[in-house]
DNA sequence: GGCTTAATGATAATGCATCCTCAATATCAT
DNA sequence: ATGATATTGAGGATGCATTATCATTAAGCC
């Protein structure tokens, strides 16, 4: 179950994560991934998602409401953003702090999540010659 | 679809909620609900509850990998707690306020989302006289 | 107290993400 | 190259939360 042969999607699918630099769905990886190995299939994906967390590569990020993303496994605790208009994840690496002072008295606080919502630097300089920009980051990307 | 009338049900499904204090689930507030329309069923909470959030008396708080939760509508800016515990979920008053400076350059911050876990002052003193208290948070209540 | 019809409750149906099945394929030690 | 077997790919099967169906019940106006 932890993958010990070294395949063509196998790679594919790692290395769409690593030059990700950013949390991909399943599906944004099976997207990236077919660039490199076009008949990939969902299934696989999921499959080496799975033996990729279980081997510490790669690490989960659940944001409220979304389907769980993956990214390289950090060492360095942080945060993400998530823009309004291309639904793209992205790392922010600072974090406030503690924030257990904001607990109610009488709780423990063990950890916290922070997201973040906007727009991201693509997406900022609202309609311009962007658009198709825009479109590309969503999916539709047509490059090589 | 705004719910005309005024049904026993539905006042229970209302008054759950608010009594709570805290973001409930579906499956939370037909419980406490059936605290006074025992044959309540589930269909009739979602029902309900969208009714209620439509009208702008409830709203939704979704929290990382969570179903949706509801909770009395607020006016102010507010975070939750999440208990590793007993699961429940807690506001938060206080906010840091603006992060805007945590975000990638170029990045504009419109809104955040902070979630913090931990152990709620129920769960905190370990293993007490309170297995059993914890035991009722989770749904096994049985008073009255 | 009747009547009209919105609301309920039990259950079946959906929608969706994720996982399983299994024949076909590809890896890699020999 | 060959063989033993891990992996893949397509699509079906699952699990789960939410929604639709529809006969039955009950608001609330007369």
């Amino acid at each position: 179950m932890e993958m010990e042969r070294a395949t063509r999607q196998n790679t594919a699918i790692r290395e769409a994560i690593e030059a990700a630099g950013r949390p991909l769905t399943p599906t944004e990886v099976l997207d990236e991934a077919r660039r490199h190995v076009a008949a990939l299939g969902l299934a696989t994906v999921y499959r080496n998602l799975k033996a990729l967390v279980d081997a510490g590569v790669v690490q989960v990020v659940t944001l409220p409401g979304e389907v769980p993303r993956y990214e390289k496994a950090q060492l360095h605790h942080h945060h993400h953003f998530r823009c309004d208009a291309c639904q793209r994840v992205f790392d922010v690496l600072q974090c406030p702090g503690d924030l257990s002072s904001l607990a109610p008295p009488g709780f423990a606080v063990a950890r916290h999540e922070i997201t973040l919502y906007g727009l991201c630097s693509d997406c900022r300089p609202a309609a311009k010659t962007r658009a198709r920009k825009k479109a590309t980051a969503q999916g539709h990307d047509h490059s090589h």
